[in-house]
DNA sequence: TAGATTGTTAATCGATTAACAATC
DNA sequence: TAGATTGTTAATCGATTAACAATC
């Protein structure tokens, strides 16, 4: 195996959609499968997924192909899948409620366990077994019950203080879906969902469409 | 400027990013930027926001750079984000509902204008003014009162369905959240988050981090 | 005018694809 | 064994960076 942190961000971006393909398959009891007809269902030419796969170890076997139950497991683990990450959310409208109800029965591996929110109208309120508490408490409760990723669900205005918190509180990781970007504590992993980014994108290729 | 369908996605993706540094600076009433100093607030190289820039014309200046609030619009005419945008729902748990919320003052442009799920519970409701219908009724629905985008929050096993005849009506792109990939009709756009795929590459990165 | 900074060409770098020997 | 398909090296392609003449 290479050394990981040498592989791009791009092959690392394409390994759970490997994976979401080999859980239909799996799903489908199909036991093995070529990097040829992987190409098919992926969109991926077979040539990239020999490649991409082949920076981890060789999962496959000349003459035969790859076996799908063991290659989603090997993808899963080479993700981190096999552990289990505790989640806490800050700001719990609508998205982030969306995200406490999604995230756990996406990946069992993932658990919101905590919510902060500053709207009193929401602190008590108790969202898939988990009560939202007062963001002015996240610090002390976050510090005794640490968690390993922050997700921010907050406002544009808001979202970089919050992240400097969850930073102090040893977070390893952030999910931001706020529309802006922030800067972390180095050694923090920082993912943005930049919706709004998204959808100009969108917007860019329906009005360049049929040009 | 170039032909625009050559432009590869690298690009188009930078843009709103851009723009989002670009409005910054407009509130703060900064009149001008040289691309160094862009690339100080982007992450980008000067170079790189340059040749970026001139995919689609000339809009700096030497020994000047670029005017702030001149190519914010430029941007946007680029993006598309000149029009307006109707778009359909479908899904409407905490997902659709987050969206329906979220879309609209992000982006004048872009209008939830229907809202669609088969869950009696939901149909009735009213979502940031809109009433959600019965799926049932959205073909019939749509062809009368089309959309330029529709919007998939369902799950996964329905997404395709969906799709399919949100392409039958005449979509002209899909903002597609089911974590499964989709088929669209030709000449119909499609953008997908996916969530889970995101918090992958999020354990990916924290489980490696420090090697 | 002198200084600054763009627009654009050329050089480099990295990612993707092609090819094929190894081998199941 | 013969056929299939990987793992891996080499070739190609495209994207990023560097450099600098043009010019405001």
């Amino acid at each position: 195996m290479k050394d990981t942190s040498k592989i791009s961000t791009a092959v690392i971006r394409r390994l759970p959609r490997y994976r979401r393909i080999l859980k239909e398959l799996k799903d489908k009891d199909i036991e093995r499968i070529s990097s040829n007809e992987l190409s098919k269902l992926t969109g991926f030419t077979a040539s990239q997924i020999r490649q991409d796969l082949n920076n981890f170890g060789g999962f496959g076997q000349q003459g035969y192909g790859y076996n799908v139950d063991s290659l989603y497991n090997q993808i899963g683990s080479i993700l981190g899948l096999d552990k289990e990450y505790k989640m806490a959310i800050v700001g719990c409208g609508n998205l982030g409620q969306a995200i406490a109800n999604y995230a756990s029965y996406y990946r069992a591996g993932f658990k919101v366990v905590s919510m902060f929110d500053v709207n009193p109208k929401l602190i008590g309120i108790i969202i898939n077994g988990i009560e939202i508490m007062d963001y002015e408490d996240m610090e002390d409760y976050l510090k005794a019950n640490p968690v390993d990723i922050g997700i921010i669900c907050t406002n544009k205005s808001s979202a970089q203080e919050v992240a400097t918190k969850l930073c102090d509180c040893g977070v390893k990781g952030i999910w931001n879906f706020a529309p802006t970007d922030i800067v972390v504590k180095e050694n923090v992993v920082l993912e943005n969902v930049h919706l709004s980014d998204s959808l100009n994108t969108l917007a860019y290729y329906i009005s360049n469409s049929g040009k």
